[in-house]
DNA sequence: TTCTGACATGTCAAAACTAGAAGGTCCAGC
DNA sequence: GCTGGACCTTCTAGTTTTGACATGTCAGAA
């Protein structure tokens, strides 16, 4: 249920097409909320159908913008201020942490020094982003500043729970 | 496509019927992936089918204990082996993250606050949780014991974050 | 004895998500 | 002029997940 309000956020800050909103989500929400093509088209359509959105232009090659109407802010905002976030952290990468007993003991320390790598370049990834954009002082600077932070954070804690990990077994 | 492989973890411990398997996916295994108790009869019943895992016993009230088979530990083993974790950090709380300009600061600031709020009761779960069970020095207790620790690891980075976080607001 | 709550499984419809095919337009550079 | 790549949408067919309904057993308390 979280995508139409992905989509209405973005488009809170810009009207924009499908194609608009499949690339930002292929950048900035793709570590996030990922969503594909054919999810992103149909949901438009609803929201529209929904009267949240209107086709606000309409461009070359059939493309259509959107813009977010009232109500559709409205529904942002009730989300984001009434609605309770649930701590959705259904974790591929934990699961099989708690697997890793069926393992020999070198295996399992791979397993983690994985973990340590992937880390790692997630760190570097995103510490790249950070150089290479242009930060002010607007909502989407401060709020794009947070979410990255974040992720840099994240990713070090990872990093070094990985590296501690691999120390316990044996 | 991991529950079936939650399920053969859980079974590669120790036999066990639908109903223990659900109790297992609401406690332990609820903050890594969770499932419902549909999901999880349909998928041991194709598990079954497919030989990966064998009815073991029958007891009362028609309960059928389920124990892995060799092709089942396999294909355990091959998940963890061969096939890539993938980061699917898709996250509620953080997309919100990302739209909070739409909010008033002191609304966002609310936000970030309750973000506190959840990640130090998270915290104080596990370090009871912790507390509570006697860990010894087998597996399940090593591998228990360093999913714990990233969950603790996990909720005082987010704490520290959101706190940062909400000072950077205006 | 009856009732309650834990034990135990099965099925279904709907929503969400994945993966890709299919079709078409516009523009810049060769 | 033509061609490749970026732009842009729609549709299909499948799997996974959610949430609820339906059904029944057993043990112990009231």
């Amino acid at each position: 249920m979280s995508l139409r309000h992905a989509l209405l956020g973005l488009l809170s800050e810009r009207p924009a097409s499908g194609y608009d909103l499949l690339k930002r989500f292929e950048t900035s929400l793709a570590t996030v909320w990922p969503a594909t093509q054919s999810q992103i088209y149909t949901e438009l359509t609803k929201l529209a159908a929904g009267g949240l959105i209107t086709v606000a232009a309409e461009g070359p090659r059939g493309r259509k913008e959107y813009a977010i109407a009232d109500g559709g802010l409205a529904e942002l905002r009730h989300w984001l201020t009434e609605t309770k976030p649930q701590r959705n952290t259904r974790s591929d990468i934990l699961l099989r942490v708690f697997f890793l007993g069926v393992l020999k003991p070198e295996q399992a320390r791979a397993y983690l020094a994985g973990l340590v790598e992937m880390s790692e370049q997630g760190h570097e990834e995103l510490r790249l982003l950070a150089e290479s954009i242009d930060w002010g002082d607007d909502d989407l600077s401060v709020y794009g500043r947070i979410a990255l932070e974040y992720g840099l954070r994240f990713n070090a804690m990872r990093r070094e729970w990985a590296e501690w990990a691999a120390g316990q077994i044996r």
